[in-house]
DNA sequence: CAGTGGTCTAGACCACAGG
DNA sequence: CTGTGGTCTAGACCACTGG
C-alpha cells in the first residue's frame, strides 16, 4: 500500500508517492521548519502523532528514529522526543573538526575581527546559491586556544536570511547555535573542501607566525534543515600544533 | 524480555545483557569474520536466520537492517541479503577523499614504489597497537591522476595479519578490496588526520613539483571489521589542483 | 503512579528479481 | 511462479522518568 494509501492525513500534494514513513519524516521536518515546535520543544507522542497522521504508531516510530539518526531529533525513554538544539557538548563539536595535536578537543575562544554588509561576488553567490551582488554578511574572526591564536574564518551569510544581524549586542562563538535560535537556521550538513596554503603576510601577522608557514585552508558550504545553503566560510588554521579529524565508517 | 530471554540460540556468554537484535547483530558480524558467509555471498532469508537464532523475523529484520546501513551488508528486494564486497564505484569511494578541483571524482592509478618488511618503530607500533620491533610491511606508493602525480602514501601493514604479502605477484591499485579477498581483511572504518605541509625535497621530486610546495598531508588508521587497526599510512597530496572531500550530517 | 520511548512478536500485503 | 526483502499494522510487555 505504500505510497497509494490515502486514508491518511498527510496532504500527499503533487505527485510524490512516498512510503508512509518517509511523508512523516519530511511532514515532521516541516513542521520543525515551520517552527511548529521549537528547537529543545518536546513533541506529541507516538500514538498523538500516529493518530494526528492516520496512520500507525510503528509507521511513526520508524520515522522519528530516523530523524533521530540523522539528528533532527532527540528521544529518551521515559522523557520524550524533543527537536535537538545545537547546544551542548556533543552537538558543539558535530561540525568542528580541528583538534590540537597532543590535547582532547576543546572550543577555541572567538574573537570578531569585523561584521560587514557586502555585495556578494561571483564566487560566494555562486557557492550560496544566489545572484551576484546580492547582499551578504561578512564576518571575520580569530580563534585561540590556550592562549595560541589557532584559525582565521572569513564566513560569508545569505542577508535575506539573516537580517538584522548587524544590529545583534553581540556575536556568540557557538555561530551554529546563534543561527538556530536568533534565525531559525538550523544547520544540518556541511561540506568542506581541505587544501593546504602558504600563510599571507595577513594571516601570518594574525596567527602571530612566520609568513610562509604552511596553514590548513578549507572551505565550508552549509546547509539547514530545509535544504538551502545558508553559510559559506573559509577558515585557515595553524598546522604546526592542530589537525583536521575525520572519521569515515 | 530485553537481554534476559534465554529462549534464543544466540549463546549469550558472559555477562552481556543485550537487546536481541544487538546480539543478532554481533552474531552475524561475528559469523561474517570467521568466513561462515563470504564477501559477496547471500545469507539465508530472514526467515530462516529467524529460525536459527531462535528470534522472530521482525528482530532479525532490524539487526540486518543496522548491518546494512553500517554497510557491512547489502540488501536488494527481490534477491536478499549479501555480505559487502569492496568492489563497485560507491564502494571504492568510500573511503578516497581527494578530488581534482575541478574534475568529478575519480581513482588515480597507482605504481608500488617498494615493498618491504620491517621492524615497527615506535610511532607505527603504536599507532597499530603491537609491540615495537613487531614486523610490519612498508608499501609505498604514487598515485597518479590524468598523467600527473599527484599522491605518495606510506603504508604500514601488521605482517601478521597480512603474511604472505611479499609473495604476492601484484599489488592491486584497489588495496582494500585487496585486503578483503586474499587477507580476510575487511576496512570498516578510518580515522583521517590532516595537517598542512611543505612538501621535502624528495617528495617533491616525486610528485614533480618544487621543494617547498605546500601539500595536503594525512595520517589514517584503519579498523577492520573486528575491530582491529589493520592499517596505518601516511598520505601526501598536491593541493594545488586537489583537496579533501569531507561531508558532515 | 501515569506517561513516555524501547523491545519483541505475529501477520498481512506489496514490490521486485529470476527462472 | 516462487522466493526475496519492503511496508504497514496491532498488540504485549519492559525500562525509564518525573511527580
Amino acid at each position: 500500500m505504500a505510497g497509494t494509501d490515502f486514508g491518511n492525513k498527510l496532504g500527499t500534494s503533487g505527485l510524490a508517492f512516498l512510503p508512509l514513513y518517509k511523508q512523516v519524516e519530511k511532514h515532521v521536518t516541516q513542521l520543525i521548519v515551520e517552527q511548529r515546535w521549537k528547537p529543545g520543544e518536546m513533541l506529541p507522542s507516538e500514538f498523538q502523532l500516529a493518530s494526528e497522521f492516520g496512520v500507525s504508531q510503528g509507521t511513526v516510530r520508524k520515522a522519528l528514529n530516523t530523524l533521530t539518526d540523522a539528528k533532527v531529533l532527540n528521544r529518551k525513554q521515559g522523557l520524550g522526543t524533543f527537536v535537538a538544539e545545537h547546544t551542548g557538548t556533543p552537538a558543539l563539536y558535530r561540525f568542528f573538526p580541528l583538534v590540537a595535536d597532543d590535547h582532547n578537543p576543546e572550543l577555541p575562544v572567538s574573537e570578531v575581527l569585523s561584521l560587514t554588509i557586502e555585495q556578494a561576488s561571483k564566487d560566494v553567490a555562486q557557492q550560496l546559491g544566489i545572484k551576484t551582488r546580492t547582499k551578504v554578511v561578512l564576518l571575520k574572526r580569530r580563534r585561540t586556544l590556550n592562549g595560541e591564536h589557532c584559525l582565521l574564518e572569513d564566513i560569508y551569510l545569505p542577508y535575506k536570511e539573516f537580517a538584522g544581524i548587524e544590529k545583534e549586542p553581540e556575536i556568540p562563538h557557538t555561530l551554529y547555535h546563534f543561527y538556530q535560535t536568533n534565525f531559525n537556521q538550523t544547520v544540518h550538513k556541511t561540506e568542506d573542501k581541505i587544501k593546504a596554503v602558504i600563510a599571507s603576510k595577513e594571516d601570518a601577522k594574525l596567527l602571530s607566525i612566520k609568513a610562509g608557514e604552511p596553514l590548513i585552508w578549507f572551505s565550508r558550504l552549509t546547509k539547514s534543515l530545509n535544504d538551502q545553503n545558508i553559510e559559506y566560510r573559509v577558515t585557515r588554521c595553524r598546522s604546526d600544533n592542530y589537525h583536521y579529524l575525520v572519521n569515515f565508517d
